[in-house]
DNA sequence: TATATTGTACTATGTAGATATTACACTGGC
DNA sequence: GCCAGTGTAATATCTACATAGTACAATATA
């Protein structure tokens, strides 16, 4: 199943973000195989040279390491991916706090607001 | 001052939101004339292409109306200012549940910063 | 009526991102 | 050794974005 990308942003970041989030999510394990460029690349419908890029970008990030005709493999440290959960949850609250912020909501629409998330996010 | 734009998403499309922003915190009043496209590009700091792209775009989407020789203004209408107020609240709110729902937080790490975001939105 | 200011159209140039295609280098398994 | 599968490098092509610069059309104003 292709991923369905934002085209306002370039598609390399935004595969390094879905790798991330599948890693925290568990779908990949801590030291556990990646699947290959080529079928990674089929998988989420993009060229084989842009998941290249990505795959090289988190290798710079320390969160995944990759050899020549071997593959690649997230990392093992599972220190580095609670912090990465960390720093993403960390990210999506500044970012919210910020927009709300900019949007000068009055009081009880604020009050809706939170009490609508509330309800989403904790089942 | 030149607005800090994230280098990877399009110059057009931040002004774009930021007009909107002004707008809905009352930098700009409904009905009110908005800065030239070529004194708005000088004050952020881009291309008067760029900002006449921007405004051309919030034309088309009638949250401003522009004639030639005369200059833009903000949309009368309170309730299309009202409605993207609202529409930005959506936006950041679903893209914030989105997010920590694909984080797979411990639910104390969710309350943590639930609690965190009550402290800073609500003053 | 001039003149300035407005939006807008046009061409040219440069860069980043994405694609397609080909080729090469390295590893594992037969 | 052979071969399939791996990452990776290189080239070419296309598009979107942003810029610089020039020019023009419409309006307001002195």
């Amino acid at each position: 199943m292709p991923l369905d990308f934002d085209p306002t942003r370039p598609i390399y970041l935004q595969i390094i973000e879905a790798v991330k989030k599948r890693t925290v999510q568990g779908v990949y394990r801590p030291g556990g195989p990646l699947p290959s460029v080529r079928e990674m690349a089929k998988e989420m419908g993009v060229n084989p040279n842009t998941m290249s890029r990505a795959y090289m970008e988190l290798e710079r990030e320390r969160f995944i390491t990759t050899r020549r005709g071997e593959g690649s493999s997230i990392t093992k440290s599972t220190k580095r991916i609670d912090r990465e959960r960390r720093t993403l949850a960390e990210a999506a609250r500044a970012r919210f706090v910020a927009e709300i912020r900019d949007l000068a909501l009055p009081p009880d629409q604020i009050d809706d607001l939170l009490r609508h998330i509330l309800a989403e996010v904790k089942p």
